[in-house]
DNA sequence: GCCAGTGCACTTGTATGCAAGTATGCTGAT
DNA sequence: ATCAGCATACTTGCATACAAGTGCACTGGC
């Protein structure tokens, strides 16, 4: 076989690479559609499938033992999102990660974290609990240098933003868009200075919001948006197969 | 206009081959799978398909004379959507109109509306003779009750005003969640006063841009993007098959 | 050595067959 | 008349077979 890069692990890991975790056929309370669909965003999200790298359909059915037609279900729904781009009878591949898409996500999470946070300060003292909550987590991902952990209360500390809001469902439209940057995010994220930062700057969001302080949480929100985004020139520099304008 | 026929007025009207899009099986320049996706689409937006219609996989593909195999991936792309709901061997249904849905997504498109205006306002003068051109385009439609033309360059409106701001990714953020909030503007849309209200409506809003006057801008667009909403009570009164909470 | 041409391997797109689950309506008994 | 039980038709999920197009490598000729 020629490349078979296709499941590279990530790449400042050097941990054994684990491809796609085969999806079990058999009794399905889940179908198996939707599990190959949540494996594969994963496996994108967290670059276990690189930017560029091919995908094959049948490449990937014998890979998660099931058969083409759930994989292109998935696929389809992958390439509607802009993850994957599927060119007819040619092939598949993950969608490199685009700068354009990566600011515009910015602009789109920027804007409406901006407004959740907002809304939320309108009515009588925002119950921060579970954002505090999760600060205790991210402290705990630090210090035990977890960066799964992190990420994951991570997105659940922004997405606690919006449900304080009221609008929880604007998270899920910020977090389509935000794929793009996730994985950005991804590439720096073994950066525990880097971590420590995000922590701080969550807790000062938090601060502002318990004292509804509109206007320090608009500079700090704009400010922790554009974080990541300030590394993208470097990281473009060190990886430039992974990015596209 | 390219209005093509509908092929579903109503779930309980289940005429003879109501002849679809002259889809000839085989050769086939575009794919199959998507003129379904965008005759599904275009379908349930311009509410030719129900809120609550229940659609049946073999149903369609015999009504597009195709296979059931496109027929499921376009499916699969707009239960992603949101816009119908697929229980495993029970049946697909239209999804009804959530009032909540409807709610948030007047909440994300307020909130990257203003936001594009802002940006757009940064710069020196933005260029609004597209915006000029698109209200004459409006105020054509409006002489000759060309209610679908009307809707088209509403459309574009918006949009344009994204492409001002240097972020037209995000008006596509915005159009997904915006499904729901389009189906409701479909309901009240053959009302020639309203549609007045709207035109000038657009005036003000690029007016206030040529202006850069960003504080009467976020008054403006924000009374607008309220204004389909504040018809929701009266139009679920009227039709109350067509929505939820 | 180089280039043109061709065949093959691989890709995705579509159609069809089969399996499993659910709702419905009919039938028979009470 | 009413209700329990069952057969049947209909639904979606999955697997497989076939079709069509593309790129590439190999081969033959120059």
């Amino acid at each position: 076989m020629s490349s078979r890069q296709a499941f590279i692990p990530h790449p400042a890991s050097a941990g054994p690479g684990q491809g796609l975790s085969p999806v079990v056929r058999g009794r399905a309370v889940t179908r198996t559609s939707d599990r190959v669909y949540d494996e594969l965003v994963s496996a994108i999200r967290e670059l276990r499938l690189v930017p560029g790298a091919s995908l094959s359909e049948t490449d990937l059915a014998e890979r998660l033992h099931v058969s083409r037609t759930p994989v292109r279900e998935a696929l389809a729904r992958l390439a509607d999102a802009g993850l994957v781009h599927v060119v007819p009878q040619v092939g598949t591949r993950v969608g490199l990660i685009g700068l354009r898409d990566v600011e515009e996500a910015r602009f789109v999470r920027e804007s409406l974290e901006i407004s959740a946070f907002e809304v939320a300060c309108e009515g009588s003292a925002p119950d921060v609990s579970t954002l505090r909550e999760l600060l205790e987590r991210q402290e705990h991902s630090y210090r035990t240098e977890d960066y799964n952990a992190f990420f994951a209360a991570d997105e659940a500390l922004h997405g606690e933003i919006f449900n304080l809001s009221g609008y929880p469902g604007a998270w899920q439209a910020v977090q389509r868009t935000k794929l793009q940057l996730d994985r950005l995010r991804r590439l720096v994220l073994p950066d525990l200075a880097a971590v420590r930062v995000l922590i701080d700057e969550h807790r000062s969001i938090v601060d502002a919001l318990e004292a509804t302080d509109i206007a320090a949480g608009r500079t700090l929100i704009s400010r922790h948006a554009r974080r990541a985004i300030e590394l993208a020139p470097s990281l473009r520099a060190r990886y430039p197969d992974y990015f596209t304008d």
